[in-house]
DNA sequence: GCTCAGAATTGGCTTGACCAATATCCGAGA
DNA sequence: TCTCGGATATTGGTCAAGCCAATTCTGAGC
């Protein structure tokens, strides 16, 4: 009875659906609404949130729900729970204690990416074969075909930046760039992933990466770098911002 | 009094006593003691974890501390929970970058590093702090010291560029860093390796890595790129060809 | 004004229960 | 004998209420 309640409240307040949205578990939909909480500025970091029992009645669900939802945040780095005292905001930046490695932002993967690839991409421009050339084209054209049929060319991406990195020559770069990408799909950042993944926004991808090929086709090294970090950069900027 | 029980039998199999260890969460040990039935190969990737209900039992605690400790492995990646069904370990997660093909080509490594910390050292060159270069050339004053007496300063190379890397301010990059770095030292890569490790050979690294913080010191980002990448290349080829 | 003990607050953890999704089993029908 | 479908058991998902422990707050006494 409450149960259902509270879901519907939390759907309602993130503007989703039950029907549409797969049902996520409930500790992250709690998650997600604390977090936006604090990015709404209602909780500026330094600032202690309501206690454990207030913010679960606040947001409708009980307290092992609320509490594994902040457990997820702990892990994050978003928050930090301190017994006895209250849960408090940390500031977005990293946090000076680190040594959870876990908690890989976003940002630093794409801007990772960013700089790697921009790199690699010059030395593939050298390399680059007509073949390969040929194979990024079709990969383009299965990408919009997917678009069309309103898909997420998920795999596409993955296929085109691969066969960049391949065409450098270096195994070793070209599993760096693939265990990156993938890393975007991890558990950790797939919770992360806010609504980025509008129809919209693959139509500006694959632009990008248009780009991208036709610096490659003119065999202009500086351009397909700028493009390629330009695409990027942006990239991560839609991830995160949605 | 069935919580202290628990308590002593965890920290009794994790060889911690109550008095020194500071006192961490519950579903931090719980998570540790999952983790290690894992890598004890007690249930290889793919296989099904008890329930629940009989784990937190075998475990001595109850569910829902169990439950804060199984949302933590999911989110590290480490575990997957499917409604209905049960627990599943997931393919250990690898590091970012790893993976045996690594270390079977010292060419390919060693361009790979050269490409990715020329790139990264141009902006570690616009964050550098004077406590950064303080540190370097502490690091390459042992290093001399090491070398007078004949031993080898591998610690110290790593070290150094380590701090290059993590003065760019990406977790990620420091990282891929760091393991190409000891990628070097895996098993077939200490076979490979000839004559290299000669007493003149370090003096000539020493020489590289100077001139690496000298352009540092002029805040001089495309010196500082130039030398890093001669440096890289140089010791590739020295490791290769001794 | 300061100190310190006790009360109030807050997180930590447990028990017990019910709901929902999935898996399993077993019998009816082909 | 085999297959299919539904009843049943298993398993994760969530909630409610309560007690313990750490921290913070309060006020009496100095």
């Amino acid at each position: 009875m409450a149960r259902y309640h509270a879901i519907k409240i939390i759907c309602a307040a993130t503007g989703l659906t039950n029907a549409m949205s797969e049902p996520r578990r409930l500790y992250q939909q709690i998650a997600d609404q604390v977090r936006s909480l604090v990015l709404r500025g209602q909780y500026p970091p330094g600032a202690r949130l309501p206690a454990e029992r207030e913010l679960a009645q606040q947001l409708g669900v009980s307290r092992p729900s609320l509490r594994e939802a902040l457990i997820a945040l702990e892990i994050e780095g978003a928050i930090e729970i301190r017994m006895g005292s209250g849960i408090y905001v940390l500031s977005s930046s990293k946090p000076i204690s680190s040594g959870r490695s876990l908690g890989e932002s976003p940002t630093e993967l794409m801007q990772a990416r960013a700089l790697i690839e921009s790199a690699l991409i010059v030395q593939a421009t050298a390399a680059m074969k007509e073949d390969t050339i040929e194979l990024l084209q079709q990969i383009l054209s299965t990408m919009r075909a997917e678009i069309a049929a309103g898909r997420k060319p998920m795999e596409q991406d993955r296929q085109f930046h691969l066969a960049i990195a391949q065409q450098a020559g270096n195994a070793v770069l070209a599993e760096i760039v693939a265990n990156l990408f993938d890393e975007r799909h991890s558990p950790m950042s797939e919770r992360i992933r806010g609504r980025f993944e509008t129809p919209e926004s693959w139509v500006i991808a694959l632009h990008e990466h248009e780009a991208v090929v036709l610096a490659l086709e003119a065999r202009d090294p500086l351009a397909a770098q700028a493009a390629m970090h330009s695409h990027l950069t942006a990239s991560g900027r839609r991830w995160l911002e949605g």
